[in-house]
DNA sequence: GGATAATGGTTGATTTTGTAACTAACAACT
DNA sequence: AGTTGTTAGTTACAAAATCAACCATTATCC
């Protein structure tokens, strides 16, 4: 193997961390500082804001999320009120969730952030390679199994 | 604002860290079963592997990782004698890093896995798209500052 | 030369994450 | 009904990441 046929800065699974970082750092600096969300918790409140009422594993199956970590992010998301719980008489191991108005309301603030964030990333692309970019992302993504 | 113009699924730094998570995962597994080391140190590793010797501090800003990370894989990779730390004379403060025998091997042979990986996963897209792709994470992955 | 600042790197305390084991509720089978 | 198996969600403990404070050394400025 000659020493050029591989190059770190090019391979595929270094590349997407740092480019997921540097784009994640940064807006994670507005949603942490406006509201002190933690990532999990953002995702998971945008999940109920787009979404409307879930229970905490089909945030966990459709977002890829451990349901440990939905777990806590929910306990934290609730303890600050930004949702409710819910038990499902039919079933009660399960709770749907809600997000109340407070919650509702950080929500579109933060959406409003997020896609003006969007918009800048993608400021100057055509487009086409807008979304072909978002479609090989949407491939790659799909392979997770560390769900449960 | 209406309820469709934004899409959490189609929302960059979501999207990348979904793609980069689901990446860097199932690589993972492939360094972690054979050698046992954590993702910092596989690039730490990999690092001194493609570009020969290099202080902490040169790795902590060409990766953007933190030199408390940097850190502890060195003293981890020094533990397993992988690398040795020279003091450099000029100046005290700094340590220039270097493969054993023993760290070449393991970068030799992960390298070539890193190379099937990379490969795998691009199978089947035509060289233009590769390109292009890369292209642009690149561009993304450029400003970091989280470093120090 | 001596005080002060800046830099490379390490360490310790705190926070988050990952993993596994667990509880409670429901389902299926006999 | 009673055993056995699943599933939703939580919790406890270990591993790792983050942050701040810290040494030691070199650079800067008076």
């Amino acid at each position: 193997m000659r020493d050029d046929d591989f190059d770190l800065e090019d391979f595929l699974p270094y590349l997407l961390n740092q480019a997921a970082e540097a784009a994640s750092r940064s807006f994670q600096r507005l949603y942490k500082e406006r509201y002190g969300l933690l990532r999990t918790e953002w995702r998971v409140l945008f999940h109920l804001g787009m979404y409307g009422e879930l229970t905490a594993r089909a945030i966990s199956t459709r977002a890829s999320i451990h349901k440990t970590k939905i777990s806590r992010a929910v306990a934290a998301l609730e303890a600050r009120r930004y949702l409710r719980r819910t038990i499902n008489p039919k079933d009660r191991r399960e709770a749907v969730l809600t997000l109340t108005p407070a919650g509702v309301a950080v929500y579109q603030d933060l959406r409003q952030v997020a896609k003006s964030y969007d918009t800048a990333l993608v400021a100057g692309w055509s487009p086409q390679k807008t979304q072909d970019f978002r479609k090989i992302l949407r491939d790659l993504a799909v392979r997770p199994k560390h769900t449960n």
